[in-house]
DNA sequence: CTGAAAGCGCTAACAC
DNA sequence: GTGTTAGCGCTTTCAG
C-alpha cells in the first residue's frame, strides 16, 4: 500500500462516487441514513483512494479535536518519563492523540504562553506531569481555574477545585518503615529528597511521623537532605555515619541516592543487611541488581496515567453533553513495597 | 491574566477594531502593509480580548502545520525517553509542536496506520524514533518513500534514499576496545545485547573485529548473549566465566547488563579492574555510581536530535519553497568514551 | 493602505 | 436516503 499525504479530498471522493460530499461523509462517521448500495460504493472508492479525512478540518467544524495537551518536564530522567509512558498509552486506548510540550525546566514563569499555545491548537485538555516543586504550582489558582477546558494535574499537593492524580508518597513512606521497624531496625535515618518537592516533603514526613509514634524524639542528626543523584546520596550518607553513629538502617528519598548510599556502606566495611538495612523509593529496574538487591517502593505510573485520563475523559464527556461537571477532587493512588536483600534482616 | 479558550476570534477583534478581518490577519502576521494608527489599535484590542489565533484554522488554510509527528516506542527505557528529550528541545527552539505516538510494542506491523494518524493531522513531518530490530523497519520501502511529507528516521541501518540518523554504535564499540587494549587486558570477553538489535550487532561487530586485527581468532566461547536487562547480564556473565575461564576482561552491550556482571564478579572474589576489567555503554547516570564506577560510552542524544531537526526543518524549508530536495543521507553522531576505575588497570 | 469574496476540508441543519 | 446551504477561523487573491 502506497500512503498519500492526506490531500485527497471529500470533494474527490463525493466526485468518483457519483454523490454529494454530505453522502460520503455520513458513510465516513457510519451514519445510519445511507443505503447499502451507496454505502457499498464510496467505501469503495475511499479505499481505491486511500482518502483520509483531514482531523484538523474535523477538529474545526465539530469544535473537539480528540487531542490533549501534554505538558512534562525532565523526560530525561526516568520518573517522568515513565509518567508519559503511561499517558501515551491510556491516551491510546482512549482514542486521543497528544501534544507533547517539555518545559525547558522545572521552574517556569512561562506556563501562561504554554496553555495559550495548546488552546491555539484546540485541545480537548491538558494534562499537566510537572513534579511539584517549590512554588512552581502557584499560577494554578490564577491561570487553571478560569481556564474553560479541563486540566488534570499529576503528582502536585491537594488543592480546592483542582483535579489532581498523585502516587501518595506519604504512605509509600510509611510502608517503608513499618517494614524497617517490623525487621528490628530501631535507629533509622533519613536521607531525603530535596525539600522543595512535595514528594520528598512526604516521603521524610512519613518516616518522621513513624518513629515519633514509636516514641523516638527525631533530631536533625537524624536525617540529611540529598538532590536526587546517587552522588548527594554518598554525600549524605557520610555526614549521616558522622552525626548519628548508632544508625542501624537508612530509608533512602530514592533509589539512585540510595546507590550512592550503598557505596559509602561497603567501603565502611558494614554489612547489609545484618549491621544496616537500606531502603529506597521508586523501583527503578536497576534497582533489582544493586548490591544487595534493594527494597523500594514501587509507584505504578501506568495506574495514574488511566485515573487520570479516566477524570479527563468523564470531564470532557459532561462538558460535550452540557451536563454538570464531576466536582474536582484529589486522588492518590497507593504505592507498594518491593522486599529485597537489603532489608531483610530476619530470613 | 486570565486565560479564555480561543474562543476570542478573528472577526470578534475586527468588529471590537472597527475594521475588517483582514485588518486583523495582517496586524496578527507582522505584515507591513497597515498604518501604523490601524496596527496599534487592533493590537491595543487583541491585548484586551485575549485574543489568541487559532492554530487549526491556520493550519488548514496554509497547508501547514508547524507540526512534527513523532513516533517512539519503549519510553519507559531510559535510552528512548533521552531520545525524546532532545527532540522536544530542539522541536520547542526551532518553534514546532510534537504530537507523540508510542509504539505498543517495538515489533509492529501497524506502522500505516500511525502514519495515516499523522497525515491527516498535516503534521509537517516525521522523526520515526524507534530502534531497528529484526525486520521492524521493512516497511519503510514501501511506505516511508512514497510518502510525500519529510520521514527523519533515527537510530537505523544505512539504506538508500532516507534521511536517517544514528550515534555510530561501532565507533563506540572501538572506542572500548582500543581502551581495553590500551589498558593492557588481553581475554576480551563480550556480553552482547540481543542480537536482533542492529545497535548489539555494531557494538558486538566492533568487539570482534578489534581482537581479529589483533591476531585473536575469535571463538564463540568468549561471548554471550543477553537481553538488556540486568538479570541477562548476570546468566551471560556465568555463561561466560564458565566457558572463557581465562578471560580477563568484558566488553558489555549496556550499562545494565554490565551491573548484573559486576554482581557475579564480586560473588567470585575477583577484583575489578585489577583481575578483570569491565566496561559498559550508554552512560546511564548510574553508572558512574556502581561498584566501582563504570567506564561506558556516552551517546549524545541532544546532538542526535539537534541533527535530525535540522535535516528536516532543511527538507520541509526545500519543499515549501519549492526547492530541490537535498539527497537523503544517513548521518552518523559520534559517541565518546567516558573512563571510570572499572577499566582502569594502570593508574 | 484596506476590504470583499472565495475557500482550506469538513459537517450541522435543514430541505426535498 | 440524499443534496443544499452555511460556516468552523483563518488567509489568499484581487479590487479599490
Amino acid at each position: 500500500m502506497i500512503l498519500k499525504p492526506s490531500r485527497t479530498t471529500i470533494k474527490e471522493v463525493a466526485a468518483a462516487a457519483g454523490v454529494s460530499t454530505m453522502t460520503v461523509s455520513r458513510v465516513l462517521n457510519e451514519r445510519p441514513d445511507v443505503s447499502i448500495e451507496t454505502r457499498k460504493r464510496v467505501k469503495k472508492i475511499i479505499e481505491e483512494l486511500e482518502y483520509q479525512p483531514s482531523a484538523l478540518a474535523r477538529s474545526l467544524i465539530q469544535q473537539r479535536s480528540y487531542t490533549l495537551g501534554v505538558v512534562t518536564a525532565g523526560l530525561k530522567h526516568i520518573g517522568p518519563s515513565r509518567t508519559l509512558n503511561g499517558i501515551t498509552q491510556m491516551a491510546e486506548e482512549a482514542g486521543y492523540s497528544l501534544l507533547l510540550k517539555e518545559l525547558p525546566h522545572y521552574h517556569t514563569n512561562q506556563t501562561a504562553p504554554i496553555l495559550q499555545e495548546l488552546l491555539s491548537r484546540h485541545v480537548d485538555g491538558i494534562i499537566w506531569a510537572v513534579p511539584e516543586i517549590g512554588d512552581n504550582h502557584d499560577w494554578v489558582n490564577e491561570l487553571a481555574l478560569p481556564l474553560e477546558i479541563p486540566i488534570v494535574f499529576l503528582t502536585m499537593e491537594t488543592r480546592e477545585r483542582l483535579t489532581i492524580v498523585s502516587v501518595d508518597n506519604y504512605q509509600g513512606g510509611r510502608l517503608v518503615m513499618e517494614h524497617l521497624l517490623a525487621q528490628g531496625y530501631q535507629q533509622i535515618g533519613h536521607v531525603a529528597g530535596p525539600l522543595d518537592w512535595w514528594e520528598a516533603r512526604q516521603r521524610m514526613a512519613a518516616w518522621r511521623d513513624a518513629l515519633t509514634e514509636r516514641g523516638v524524639v527525631v533530631k536533625d542528626a537524624y536525617w540529611a537532605e540529598g538532590n536526587w543523584s546517587s552522588a548527594s546520596g554518598t554525600e549524605a550518607a557520610e555526614k549521616l555515619f558522622a552525626q548519628y553513629p548508632e544508625m542501624d538502617a537508612i530509608f533512602v528519598g530514592n533509589d539512585q541516592m540510595a546507590l550512592g548510599v550503598l557505596q559509602v556502606i561497603h567501603k565502611r566495611g558494614l554489612r547489609i543487611p545484618t549491621d544496616i538495612g537500606i531502603v529506597g523509593f521508586d523501583n527503578i529496574p536497576e534497582a533489582a541488581y544493586f548490591y544487595p538487591a534493594l527494597t523500594t517502593v514501587h509507584q505504578d505510573q501506568l495506574e495514574v496515567a488511566r485515573v487520570a485520563m479516566q477524570e479527563m475523559i468523564q470531564i470532557v464527556a459532561c462538558g460535550w453533553q452540557g451536563e454538570e461537571q464531576p466536582v474536582p477532587q484529589s486522588i492518590m493512588i497507593s504505592p507498594t513495597l518491593v522486599v529485597r536483600a537489603s532489608s531483610l534482616k530476619n530470613l
